[in-house]
DNA sequence: ACGATAATTCGATATCTCTCGAAATGTCAA
DNA sequence: TTGACATTTCGAGAGATATCGAATTATCGT
Protein backbone atom coordinates (compact mmCIF):
# COMPACT_ATOMS: atom_id res chain seq x y z
CA UNK A 1 0.00 0.00 0.00
CA UNK A 2 1.24 4.00 -0.89
CA UNK A 3 1.46 6.37 2.07
CA UNK A 4 -0.27 7.99 -0.19
CA UNK A 5 -3.03 5.86 -0.17
CA UNK A 6 -3.21 5.19 3.08
CA UNK A 7 -3.04 9.20 3.74
CA UNK A 8 -6.77 9.03 2.18
CA UNK A 9 -8.17 6.76 4.33
CA UNK A 10 -7.29 7.77 7.22
CA UNK A 11 -8.69 11.53 6.42
CA UNK A 12 -11.53 9.87 5.19
CA UNK A 13 -12.13 8.48 8.80
CA UNK A 14 -10.97 11.67 10.70
CA UNK A 15 -14.52 13.28 9.79
CA UNK A 16 -17.80 13.07 12.34
CA UNK A 17 -20.05 11.91 9.96
CA UNK A 18 -17.88 9.74 8.12
CA UNK A 19 -16.68 7.93 10.92
CA UNK A 20 -20.08 7.57 11.88
CA UNK A 21 -21.25 6.01 8.30
CA UNK A 22 -18.06 3.92 8.58
CA UNK A 23 -18.94 2.16 11.68
CA UNK A 24 -22.26 2.08 10.91
CA UNK A 25 -21.71 -0.30 8.28
CA UNK A 26 -19.09 -2.13 9.71
CA UNK A 27 -21.80 -2.86 11.92
CA UNK A 28 -24.15 -3.79 9.19
CA UNK A 29 -21.86 -6.21 7.64
CA UNK A 30 -21.34 -7.49 3.86
CA UNK A 31 -25.16 -6.37 3.06
CA UNK A 32 -24.43 -3.04 3.76
CA UNK A 33 -27.23 -0.42 3.76
CA UNK A 34 -28.29 1.92 1.13
CA UNK A 35 -27.27 5.70 0.56
CA UNK A 36 -30.44 7.20 1.68
CA UNK A 37 -31.08 4.84 4.58
CA UNK A 38 -27.36 5.85 5.60
CA UNK A 39 -28.68 9.80 5.71
CA UNK A 40 -31.44 8.88 7.49
CA UNK A 41 -29.69 7.24 10.34
CA UNK A 42 -26.51 9.90 10.46
CA UNK A 43 -28.84 12.93 10.35
CA UNK A 44 -27.27 14.99 7.25
CA UNK A 45 -28.92 15.62 3.53
CA UNK A 46 -28.54 13.16 0.61
CA UNK A 47 -25.95 15.94 -1.07
CA UNK A 48 -23.96 16.00 1.57
CA UNK A 49 -23.94 11.73 2.62
CA UNK A 50 -22.83 11.50 -1.17
CA UNK A 51 -19.97 13.77 -0.75
CA UNK A 52 -18.77 11.60 2.08
CA UNK A 53 -19.59 8.41 0.76
CA UNK A 54 -17.39 9.35 -2.31
CA UNK A 55 -14.82 10.00 -0.11
CA UNK A 56 -14.63 7.04 1.92
CA UNK A 57 -15.35 5.05 -1.50
CA UNK A 58 -12.30 6.11 -3.17
CA UNK A 59 -10.18 5.67 -0.28
CA UNK A 60 -10.96 2.20 -0.32
CA UNK A 61 -13.01 1.76 3.07
CA UNK A 62 -16.40 1.22 1.25
CA UNK A 63 -17.46 -1.19 -2.03
CA UNK A 64 -20.94 0.04 -3.95
CA UNK A 65 -23.43 -1.37 -5.91
CA UNK A 66 -26.55 -0.90 -7.37
CA UNK A 67 -29.66 -2.22 -6.69
CA UNK A 68 -32.66 -1.51 -8.59
CA UNK A 69 -33.15 2.84 -7.91
CA UNK A 70 -30.85 2.16 -4.81
CA UNK A 71 -27.22 2.35 -4.08
CA UNK A 72 -25.65 0.11 -1.85
CA UNK A 73 -22.49 0.74 0.53
CA UNK A 74 -20.97 -1.48 2.17
CA UNK A 75 -17.10 -2.14 4.25
CA UNK A 76 -14.38 -3.05 2.08
CA UNK A 77 -13.45 -5.50 4.22
CA UNK A 78 -10.17 -6.00 1.93
CA UNK A 79 -9.33 -2.49 1.86
CA UNK A 80 -9.50 -2.07 5.84
CA UNK A 81 -7.76 -5.12 6.36
CA UNK A 82 -4.84 -3.73 3.91
CA UNK A 83 -5.11 0.07 5.72
CA UNK A 84 -4.15 -1.11 9.44
CA UNK A 85 -1.24 -3.69 7.99
CA UNK A 86 0.36 -1.34 6.33
CA UNK A 87 0.13 0.95 9.79
CA UNK A 88 1.34 -1.98 12.00
CA UNK A 89 3.61 -3.24 9.03
CA UNK A 90 7.28 -4.80 10.39
CA UNK A 91 6.17 -4.07 14.09
CA UNK A 92 8.63 -3.80 16.52
CA UNK A 93 11.25 -4.82 13.85
CA UNK A 94 10.29 -8.00 13.84
CA UNK A 95 10.77 -9.03 17.27
CA UNK A 96 8.35 -11.08 18.88
CA UNK A 97 9.35 -10.73 22.48
CA UNK A 98 9.09 -6.87 22.53
CA UNK A 99 5.91 -6.12 21.62
CA UNK A 100 3.08 -8.58 22.98
CA UNK A 101 0.52 -5.87 22.90
CA UNK A 102 -2.62 -8.26 21.61
CA UNK A 103 -3.66 -5.28 19.40
CA UNK A 104 -4.85 -8.29 16.65
CA UNK A 105 -7.33 -9.81 19.64
CA UNK A 106 -8.97 -6.67 20.38
CA UNK A 107 -10.20 -5.44 16.75
CA UNK A 108 -10.54 -8.81 16.03
CA UNK A 109 -13.87 -8.96 13.45
CA UNK A 110 -16.87 -11.00 14.39
CA UNK A 111 -15.24 -13.37 16.70
CA UNK A 112 -14.32 -16.90 15.57
CA UNK A 113 -17.07 -19.32 17.85
CA UNK A 114 -16.51 -20.30 21.22
CA UNK A 115 -15.30 -23.71 20.48
CA UNK A 116 -12.35 -22.33 17.62
CA UNK A 117 -11.69 -19.62 19.59
CA UNK A 118 -10.31 -21.58 22.63
CA UNK A 119 -8.55 -23.81 20.58
CA UNK A 120 -6.37 -21.26 19.15
CA UNK B 1 -13.28 5.48 23.53
CA UNK B 2 -15.40 8.99 22.40
CA UNK B 3 -16.04 9.24 18.63
CA UNK B 4 -13.97 13.02 19.06
CA UNK B 5 -10.80 11.08 20.36
CA UNK B 6 -10.78 8.68 17.56
CA UNK B 7 -11.30 11.76 15.16
CA UNK B 8 -8.27 13.28 16.70
CA UNK B 9 -6.53 10.09 16.47
CA UNK B 10 -7.17 9.65 12.59
CA UNK B 11 -6.64 13.26 11.68
CA UNK B 12 -2.99 12.63 13.40
CA UNK B 13 -2.69 9.93 10.99
CA UNK B 14 -3.56 11.02 8.26
CA UNK B 15 -0.71 13.43 7.38
CA UNK B 16 2.30 12.49 5.62
CA UNK B 17 4.99 13.19 7.67
CA UNK B 18 3.12 11.88 11.03
CA UNK B 19 2.05 8.37 9.34
CA UNK B 20 5.68 8.21 8.84
CA UNK B 21 6.59 9.05 11.91
CA UNK B 22 4.01 6.60 13.92
CA UNK B 23 4.93 4.33 11.35
CA UNK B 24 8.94 4.54 12.07
CA UNK B 25 8.06 4.46 15.66
CA UNK B 26 5.98 1.43 15.60
CA UNK B 27 8.88 -0.30 13.94
CA UNK B 28 11.18 0.97 16.23
CA UNK B 29 9.66 -0.18 19.46
CA UNK B 30 9.07 0.04 22.80
CA UNK B 31 12.36 1.84 23.07
CA UNK B 32 11.39 4.32 20.85
CA UNK B 33 13.47 7.46 19.49
CA UNK B 34 14.30 11.13 20.93
CA UNK B 35 13.11 14.02 18.89
CA UNK B 36 16.30 14.70 16.77
CA UNK B 37 17.04 11.14 15.51
CA UNK B 38 13.32 11.47 14.19
CA UNK B 39 13.57 14.57 12.68
CA UNK B 40 16.86 13.36 10.72
CA UNK B 41 15.21 10.12 9.42
CA UNK B 42 12.11 11.85 7.80
CA UNK B 43 13.69 15.01 7.29
CA UNK B 44 12.06 18.50 8.68
CA UNK B 45 13.09 21.10 10.76
CA UNK B 46 13.33 20.73 14.18
CA UNK B 47 10.01 23.27 15.09
CA UNK B 48 7.78 21.36 12.18
CA UNK B 49 8.57 17.84 13.92
CA UNK B 50 7.49 18.85 17.44
CA UNK B 51 4.54 20.04 16.15
CA UNK B 52 3.37 17.19 14.87
CA UNK B 53 4.97 15.11 17.40
CA UNK B 54 2.78 16.98 19.95
CA UNK B 55 -0.03 15.93 17.85
CA UNK B 56 -0.05 12.07 17.98
CA UNK B 57 1.24 12.39 21.69
CA UNK B 58 -2.43 14.32 22.24
CA UNK B 59 -4.35 11.79 19.72
CA UNK B 60 -3.03 9.13 22.39
CA UNK B 61 -1.16 7.68 19.52
CA UNK B 62 2.62 7.86 21.21
CA UNK B 63 4.10 8.16 24.72
CA UNK B 64 6.98 10.66 25.55
CA UNK B 65 9.43 10.62 28.17
CA UNK B 66 12.85 12.68 28.78
CA UNK B 67 15.98 11.01 29.04
CA UNK B 68 18.76 14.00 29.90
CA UNK B 69 18.38 16.65 27.28
CA UNK B 70 16.76 14.08 24.76
CA UNK B 71 12.85 13.39 24.88
CA UNK B 72 11.51 9.69 23.84
CA UNK B 73 9.05 9.03 21.94
CA UNK B 74 7.81 5.24 20.91
CA UNK B 75 4.24 3.84 20.00
CA UNK B 76 1.18 4.29 22.51
CA UNK B 77 0.03 0.67 22.04
CA UNK B 78 -2.46 0.60 24.10
CA UNK B 79 -3.69 3.36 22.73
CA UNK B 80 -3.38 2.19 19.12
CA UNK B 81 -4.86 -0.95 20.46
CA UNK B 82 -7.88 1.21 21.56
CA UNK B 83 -8.26 3.03 18.62
CA UNK B 84 -8.76 0.26 15.86
CA UNK B 85 -11.02 -1.69 18.84
CA UNK B 86 -13.24 1.59 18.66
CA UNK B 87 -13.07 1.33 14.75
CA UNK B 88 -13.95 -2.43 13.89
CA UNK B 89 -16.63 -2.41 17.36
CA UNK B 90 -19.36 -5.01 17.25
CA UNK B 91 -18.28 -5.86 13.57
CA UNK B 92 -21.19 -7.32 11.51
CA UNK B 93 -23.44 -7.07 14.76
CA UNK B 94 -21.31 -9.46 16.52
CA UNK B 95 -22.65 -12.83 14.17
CA UNK B 96 -19.49 -14.61 13.10
CA UNK B 97 -20.39 -16.65 10.52
CA UNK B 98 -20.82 -13.15 8.19
CA UNK B 99 -17.72 -11.13 7.92
CA UNK B 100 -14.34 -13.84 8.73
CA UNK B 101 -11.84 -11.67 7.06
CA UNK B 102 -9.09 -12.22 9.26
CA UNK B 103 -8.34 -8.26 9.85
CA UNK B 104 -7.25 -9.25 13.21
CA UNK B 105 -4.39 -11.37 11.52
CA UNK B 106 -2.69 -9.18 9.33
CA UNK B 107 -2.21 -6.18 11.29
CA UNK B 108 -0.84 -8.96 14.05
CA UNK B 109 1.97 -7.26 16.40
CA UNK B 110 4.76 -8.74 16.53
CA UNK B 111 3.63 -12.59 15.05
CA UNK B 112 3.97 -15.33 17.72
CA UNK B 113 6.38 -17.36 17.30
CA UNK B 114 6.31 -19.96 14.91
CA UNK B 115 5.45 -22.77 17.32
CA UNK B 116 2.75 -21.22 19.04
CA UNK B 117 1.38 -19.43 15.73
CA UNK B 118 1.11 -22.70 14.36
CA UNK B 119 -0.92 -24.46 17.14
CA UNK B 120 -3.67 -21.75 16.55
C1' DA C 1 26.62 30.97 36.60
C1' DC C 2 27.69 30.30 31.70
C1' DG C 3 27.68 28.50 27.07
C1' DA C 4 26.01 24.81 24.37
C1' DT C 5 22.59 21.63 23.06
C1' DA C 6 17.58 19.76 22.55
C1' DA C 7 13.13 20.71 21.97
C1' DT C 8 8.94 23.62 22.00
C1' DT C 9 6.10 27.79 21.23
C1' DC C 10 4.92 31.72 18.42
C1' DG C 11 3.27 34.12 14.24
C1' DA C 12 1.89 34.58 9.63
C1' DT C 13 0.74 32.76 5.04
C1' DA C 14 -1.01 29.37 1.99
C1' DT C 15 -3.77 25.42 1.16
C1' DC C 16 -7.36 22.32 1.84
C1' DT C 17 -12.06 20.71 3.23
C1' DC C 18 -16.91 20.86 5.23
C1' DT C 19 -21.39 22.29 4.32
C1' DC C 20 -25.78 22.94 2.04
C1' DG C 21 -29.25 24.19 -1.67
C1' DA C 22 -29.97 24.03 -6.43
C1' DA C 23 -29.44 21.68 -10.56
C1' DA C 24 -28.23 17.54 -13.17
C1' DT C 25 -27.98 12.54 -13.82
C1' DG C 26 -29.60 8.02 -13.78
C1' DT C 27 -33.31 4.47 -12.94
C1' DC C 28 -37.86 2.70 -12.83
C1' DA C 29 -43.09 2.04 -13.42
C1' DA C 30 -46.95 2.85 -16.24
C1' DT D 1 -42.35 9.00 -23.12
C1' DT D 2 -43.67 10.99 -19.01
C1' DG D 3 -43.36 11.66 -14.12
C1' DA D 4 -41.41 10.26 -9.79
C1' DC D 5 -37.74 8.80 -7.05
C1' DA D 6 -32.63 8.09 -5.54
C1' DT D 7 -28.34 9.85 -5.77
C1' DT D 8 -24.65 12.71 -7.41
C1' DT D 9 -22.42 17.03 -9.09
C1' DC D 10 -21.83 21.96 -8.79
C1' DG D 11 -20.63 26.34 -6.51
C1' DA D 12 -19.29 29.36 -2.93
C1' DG D 13 -18.44 30.90 1.80
C1' DA D 14 -16.63 29.53 6.48
C1' DG D 15 -13.41 27.15 9.18
C1' DA D 16 -9.31 24.28 10.03
C1' DT D 17 -4.36 22.99 9.47
C1' DA D 18 0.71 22.67 7.43
C1' DT D 19 4.83 24.97 7.24
C1' DC D 20 9.05 27.34 8.54
C1' DG D 21 12.21 30.77 10.90
C1' DA D 22 12.80 33.25 15.00
C1' DA D 23 12.40 33.45 19.75
C1' DT D 24 11.82 30.90 24.09
C1' DT D 25 12.25 27.27 27.51
C1' DA D 26 14.64 23.47 29.57
C1' DT D 27 18.72 20.64 30.59
C1' DC D 28 23.48 19.50 30.92
C1' DG D 29 28.76 19.85 31.65
C1' DT D 30 32.27 22.69 33.48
Amino acid sequence: MEPKAAIGAFAALAQETRLGVFRLLVQAGPDGLNAGDIAARVGVPASTLSHHLGILERAGLLRAWRVQRQIYYATDYDGTRRLLDFLMQDCCGGVPELCRTDIAKTIDCCPKPAIIQGAS
